[in-house]
Parts: structure tokens; sequence; C-alpha cells
DNA sequence: CGGGTAGGACTT
DNA sequence: AAGTCCTACCCG
């Protein structure tokens, strides 16, 4: 119902610019003829042209705390969203649990994404600049949290590989005191039945949140602001579906210049890509964590955050049946929470007889 | 780390 | 009675 109505108004919106467009034409054609042609040295800028202001796009720069982006107004994700990582800003207490999604104020409303739009909508809220870059600041933390810094993203490909992406990026400024990441959306084109190419792609919710089909992050990486060094870069296009452990980071990645054409974007247009910079695959690693590391790393996590003994055992039968050997540090964890889940279990059950 | 849902309390 | 927020709990 709101979609037919929405047509409509387009429709006539429509059909009415075009007759002022019909009426406008006539006028000037009849000044014209009464004073003679228009003078050909007045630009376009200070011609009728502009009398009332050209479209606006919406795109123009935003800056947040610690990232800046561009946001798309036709899609409701943003264009490209970059920040500045360093190893003092992935740690500190900022909490992502303190932390909301939410429109961005600072994009009319007409325009913004909702979270209405994304929930149930079988895709989940994906991080460009990732909460878990701004460790250091609460409000840099909150900021990651508009709606202009996120895409739909598939849940397993957000949990997981794109997480351990973000993961590999924190762990470069242990190597390079300056990483600058660009992170965005893209909706590229596939070869149909037909074999002709098309882009196509889901939108959802009331305001038709764009689905990208690949995300792309490009990686610039500074050794220190001394160094001679040429700069590591790297551009990656990681499809949005569940991508496994068996997949290697180099598998996506691409060069900058397709990226470039891909996106329409110029990516850090005051580097001379072909001078001063070097694959960042040869001078690091590209290696994502590994999956017995992964997995190890976040059931310590689990384990300092149960709260019921049910729960805890829980964390070491999943352990158990991915066939992962829990090592000391996590025992270690595991026997002093069950000491302690099991002292306060009890505890409940006197207060529970008692009262 | 990256995300989600259900249900009760509270508001309107 | 229906929406909104918050807490508790959950998954990869």
């Amino acid at each position: 119902m709101a979609r037919t109505f929405t047509s409509t108004r387009f429709v006539g919106g429509f059909v009415l610019g075009a007759m002022t467009g019909t009426v406008t034409c006539l006028g000037a054609l009849r000044i014209t003829q009464r004073r003679g042609p228009v003078d050909p040295s007045e630009t376009v800028k200070e011609s009728v042209l502009q009398e009332y202001g050209f479209p606006l796009t919406g795109s123009e720069i935003r800056y947040y705390a610690n990232h800046v982006l561009s946001y798309n107004q036709a899609t409701r994700v943003p264009r490209w969203v970059i920040e500045h990582l360093s190893q003092d800003k992935t740690v500190g207490n900022a909490n992502r649990e303190h932390c909301k999604f939410k429109p961005d104020p600072s994009v009319p409303f007409m325009f913004t994404a909702t979270n209405e739009d994304y929930v149930k909508s079988g895709w989940s809220r994906g991080h460009m600049a990732p909460a878990g870059d701004n460790k250091f600041s609460e409000r840099a933390m909150a900021e990651t949290f508009y709606l202009s810094n996120i895409v739909p993203q598939n849940y397993e490909n957000n949990a997981g590989f794109w997480n351990r992406l973000e993961m590999y990026c924190r762990e470069l400024t242990k190597r390079f005191q300056d990483v600058w990441i660009v992170s965005g959306p893209l909706a590229l084109p596939q070869t149909g039945e037909d074999g002709k190419r098309r882009v196509t792609y889901q939108v959802i919710g009331k305001h038709d949140v764009a689905v990208p089909s690949h995300l792309y992050k490009v990686i610039l990486a500074r050794r220190n602001k001394a160094s001679t060094e040429p700069l590591a870069i790297g551009a990656f296009v990681v499809p949005n579906s569940p991508i496994s452990f068996s997949h290697q980071l180099p598998e996506f990645q691409v060069s900058i210049e397709d990226l470039e054409k891909m996106s329409g974007l110029v990516f850090f247009p005051r580097v001379d890509k072909a001078k001063n910079c070097k694959n960042i695959c040869e001078v690091d690693t590209c290696k994502l964590i590994g999956f017995k590391e992964f997995t190890l790393h976040f059931s310590g996590r689990k384990i300092k955050s149960a709260r019921t003994l049910h729960r805890l055992e829980k964390v070491m039968a999943e352990l158990k049946e991915a066939g992962i050997q829990p090592d000391d540090y996590l025992l270690n964890l595991y026997k002093k929470k069950k000491e302690e889940l099991s002292a306060s279990e009890k505890k409940m059950l006197r207060a529970e007889r008692g009262g």
C-alpha cells in the first residue's frame, strides 16, 4: 500500500515536472526572442540553470571521532568508510555492550536506514569501521554504531571471515605504527542464464536498504613515521556469504586498480602506488587466525562471561565436539569459573530454602 | 571478537 | 492493549 502510494506520488511528480519544463522552455524562448541570443561567455554556473540550485547527493564527507565516511542516500549504506588504526586505539575499556545501533542523526531521516530495516531481515548489521578498533574511546566506539557505518551482512561472514580479517588489521598495528583502512560495500555484476551481465541486489526493510554482493577492504600500512620503507598496501574483495576456514586471505586479494574500477572510487589518491608501495602480502603475512586459535580465543571469553554451570559446561562440550583440546590457560579458566559458579549456586539454593 | 532473540518491566 | 526499552541469554 505504502509502495503504491509512493509510486503514484513519484509518477505525479514526474508529470508535473515535465509540464513545468515545457512552460519554462516556452518562456525562455519568448525572452530570447525579445532580448536577442544568450551571452555565450556566460558559464553554466552563472546561468539560469543554477537559479534554484543543483541536485544534492548527500555524499559529502562526514567526520566522526575515529572514522570518516561518505554515505549513499540511495542505498542507505556507506560508499566508503576510512579509519586510522594504531596499537593504542585497540586497547581500553570502551565496551560494545554499552552501545546501540541507531540511525545517524546527521543523515536526513528520509535517507537513513533504521534498525527495523535490519531486524529479522535475514541479514546482520555489519560494521565497516569496526567497534573493536575503538577500545580507546567510548564515543568513537558509539559512533561506529550509527547505521551510516553499517551494511547488511551475512551472519556467518560477519562473525567469521570478516571478523578474522578485522582481527588481522588490528594485529598489523603490532608491526606497523600506522594503519589506514577503507571499507565498504559493492554490488558487482553477475552473468545471468542468458549470458547477460546485470547488477541486482536485494533490498531490505521499508527503507529498501541495499544488500551488497561483496565487501571490500583496502589496507595501507606504514612501518613508522620516519621510515623510508615503502608503504604496504592491499585490496581485498570478499563475497557477502559464509567463507570457511579453508579459505586464505590472499585468495580474495585484487589489485587496487581493479577495485577502483569496481567501486568507482580512487583510494589514497595522494599515494603514488606505483612507486612508493609494496604488496602487503609480500611484506606481511596476510594470514588470518586459524580455526583452533579462533575457537579457543572466544571460548575463553565465553567461559569468563558464563553465569551458570549449565552454560559453562556447554562451552566446554562445544569445544570437545569441535575436536579441540583446551590448552592449560583455558582449563585453568574453566576450573576457576566452575568453583566460583558452584559456590554461588549453592548459596542461591540455601537462600531459597531459607526464604 | 562478531552478532542475535525472548520476555518482562515500563510507558503511552 | 500495544509499543519501547532493558535484561538475560544465546550462537559462530
